[in-house]
DNA sequence: ATAGGTTGCGTACCATAGTACGGAGTCAAG
DNA sequence: CTTGACTCCGTACTATGGTACGCAACCTAT
């Protein structure tokens, strides 16, 4: 897995060539040849086992509902000793993950009891737009 | 509450006047006097009840993750009788929606742990990237 | 009756997160 | 030594979900 292109890299974490490029673009990821990490193999860059983390990283902070900047702020903290920045936006996200879970089960709630109306085979329709009031 | 004017209706709901504007355009909400759903009083446009019902199901709607396409489709679904579109747009959004809990879990988890490593005072700094690769 | 705050309408613009495209160069295998 | 796939690079375009802007008409309280 070690030093591969960017094609490989893609591939391995599951984003489109031109997504990885984007990120370069935008600071998130470094350009082998152009810093420390990775080199080059003659004009094609070669990406090892840094960027790939880095990469997956970029990708599980997503999930977590991180923003592009934010995540950029992460990965700069993440080589810097600002531990009261950091665990400030740990926080701040826990907080926020947790609201967006409890609507989500709010709401998962809300479309079982539609899913359970829609099976009962009774001749009215499924009320769909109050099965969000009774909430 | 009855027959709102759109800045009211706007207030009520919590949303920006340009955004009602916005879903009308989309066709998500009617347009009083365009349809049969409320009035005007002069050139201005009323909003009741109903509108207000329906805006609020949107954003219920949204908080539960579906796109307002899918939305102006449940809103159609809601005056038909096809139970199992509807059944299928609401069980495929709860598995969607289980789905995501368990990422977000799985974040928070992973937040939770960097954010208690920040709080230890040891000298080494959080480890960002790889609070995210334990999980 | 007049000033200030809506409304209505259309068009334009914004942020976020990519995706697509075209052309030139390069690399690996047959 | 050529063919096909991949890379590099820049620019442009996309989708989603709104926001903003400007102007005329209108409505309300003083």
């Amino acid at each position: 897995m070690r030093d591969m292109t960017i094609g490989q890299l893609a591939k391995s974490v599951g984003v489109n060539v031109e997504t990885i490029r984007f990120y370069q673009r935008r600071g998130l990821l470094p350009v082998p040849g152009q810093g420390e990490t990775g080199g080059m193999r003659g004009s094609v860059r070669r990406y090892d086992e840094a960027v790939f983390r880095r990469l997956r990283f970029i990708k599980s902070a997503q999930a977590a509902g991180f923003t592009l900047a934010e995540i950029g702020e992460l990965l700069e903290l993440d080589a810097s000793t600002d531990r009261v920045r950091a665990r400030e936006l740990a926080d701040a996200r826990i907080a926020a993950i947790e609201k967006t879970i409890a609507e989500l089960d709010t709401a998962r709630r809300a479309l079982l009891g539609l899913s359970r109306q829609c099976a009962a085979d009774d001749t009215t329709h499924c009320p769909i737009i109050s099965a969000f009031e009774r909430v």
